[in-house]
DNA sequence: TATGAATGAGGTTTCATTCAT
DNA sequence: AATGAATGAAACCTCATTCAT
């Protein structure tokens, strides 16, 4: 891997600066507990019982219990953007690639319930979040399957009668659905079976093709 | 319009016995709130106050806050059930039904835009949601769909290899994918012109197909 | 048994004015419901509940929740107060009725606990139980008791140095003591047992004669 | 008085870890409602009021209401407790004692009122008081009695055919019935007398001796 | 850097009670 | 004699947040 940082050092501020213990702990203790309830459900005296701090020290280090999340959420979107534009790198071709970001988008979800669990169930109820940091770096994340899109119509692979934003729009939504059950009822999800069966979807429709 | 009964009137209990009037403004005050904020953001006060009625009242009628959101989203979706059905009658041939039916989707929410907020945005972030008998009204709807996608492989017309279970998903994904920006910013939908592209992108797929 | 009428009837009022049937209802849903938990954890909607009726029907016959309960003690107290007069009759000696009484009291106790529950322990927990119409005719029932003591005085075989009133005190509180626990955890009241060792308590204390 | 800490330092925490002021005065509050009205007709707005806090600390420092009264209680038998073993220390003979103990207790109802109306009227009220912590240490203090008449037994002053657990009740009892009254009506009780009249009434019973 | 103490503001819920019919 | 509808008042409690140290 030519990763020379982990992720576990990422979410840890960066390496000369690293974060403060007290300011580490929160996040994790965050993250924990995001592995067994809703954001909603938390409460601030529970993280800090969690993180084994006070609760006054979540003020020092966050505005408020929605930045907390919010910041959690940008650390993941840090690791997986980066993950990303590695990933995509020496691909050839847009439907390859296509099918790579597809897989790589499912597999975070399948592996990192906590990430998914945010993306898919928490971000969308604050009302503020489409205006926020995080969904930022989320339009960038999801600007980069565009990005894909744009280049397999000039590639002339990809029609050209439906808008690039509008093909992300569905691949993203098929993804998410496909992925939220497996979240909400903590079931297996399989990147393999379902990029495949998604590829094949998206590529070719449902529609049987006509005997020749 | 062959109902001779008004959805008004459905959301007001079954004709010979009629929701006391508390009963009624409640709901419909709980209706209004939503069409301005989060659910989250609503409080029992609020809820009183706009009804018009003491916030005692509400728990005579619903067991807890949760209870009331739970049966004005069971009204909707009983009148909605009804729409959907009603309006695929007499559509000969799966594709056209396929095509009715998600136009159908897209147009609630694309009017009712308290009911698309519940179901968006809310509902999922009710951990119990997922087992809550609205949730089984929902699965009701959406099997609707697969029924008509097995109709489909039966009639020929859709392919068989991948599973009607697995097409639906991908299909409610898109089409909540597409219509959740418009409910978040509040921006108008078109319900022809989405059905139009997403039945396309459904139907054919993205890739080109090869010259002949 | 001489009592020409029975207890049930004497709860549903007097044999020409019998109570109407609401308020009978009524009267036997909290007695239903004092068999399983305490007054103050009994609502009147459940009271309404049990007795088939709707709260408001209760304000018809009752001035409040705590007069219900006030009128049925008064019932058991009147019942009991019979029972207890009659039993004494024909019985001679002080020391006899002494033991007839204290077994009489045990007895109701122990087979009536609703009764049991409502003097040894709701009752007293109502600040103004002591100056309620009941705690009267209680009175009247721990009098009978301090006239047989004063009785056993002037026959000579009960000490004339400490006064009835004492006295009566000492042995209701001995009863209520030994009753209460049986009556907190639902245990079996021997009422021979106790009465013959309360008796042997009361008569000849507990000190060991010196040898002769 | 051999105590090195008084009881007023007993009610605010250990010396090297006293409570905090909050806890302090929220507990001073709840003694001195009590003294004024019953538990249950105190609010928490009422406690918090009188401590000069918000109603929010209590629950910081309480798990509810009621557990806020068993500490209140707990707090109380703690010091009686201790109070208790210390005046026995240099008494000989299991008369002499259980005379001590009776005046003990009931010295502690006619002074402190507080404690005396928690024991004798609130806590029987709680349906969970006999399964409760406080209730607990009550038995430790009355098991002194039952030890005390065991002793008796052994020394061979008191008879040996009633169960010691039998005559620590009817002597509880006794002394709760008594006292009860001066509580409730809020009369003056004389440790002196009722002791010296308790005993001689325990002691040697209510049946006149034969003359010789 | 971190804590202990305390708060403000409101939240949901409960329950006895009333009144028009 | 009985009900259906509604209420008033307060109760208990939660939780994010602040501030002095």
């Amino acid at each position: 891997m030519p990763n020379n940082k982990s992720n576990e050092a990422l979410l840890n501020g960066s390496e000369e600066r690293p974060y403060p213990p007290g300011r580490i702990k929160i996040a994790e203790a965050l993250r924990v507990l995001l592995r067994e309830k809703d954001f909603g459900a938390i409460t601030t005296a529970e993280i800090a019982r969690t993180a084994g701090v006070t609760e006054a020290l979540i003020y020092k280090y966050f505005k408020d219990k929605r930045d907390l999340l919010h910041q959690v959420l940008a650390e993941y979107l840090e690791i997986y953007l980066r993950t990303t534009s590695m990933d995509l790198k020496g691909i050839k071709g847009a439907l390859n690639k296509l099918r790579k970001i597809v897989w790589t988008h499912i597999h975070v979800y399948a592996t990192d319930r906590v990430f998914a669990k945010i993306l898919l169930i928490e971000a969308r109820n604050f009302s503020d979040y489409y205006h926020s940091e995080p969904y930022k770096r989320v339009r960038e994340y999801t600007d980069v399957l565009r990005e894909i899109l744009e280049e397999g119509i000039e590639e002339g692979v990809i029609r050209d009668d439906l808008s690039p934003a509008f093909m992300r729009q569905v691949i993203l939504g098929a993804i998410e659905q496909l992925c939220l059950t497996g979240v909400v009822f903590n079931r297996e999800i399989s990147p393999d079976e379902l990029t495949e069966n998604l590829c094949d979807f998206i590529f070719k429709g449902i529609v049987k093709p006509p005997r020749k």
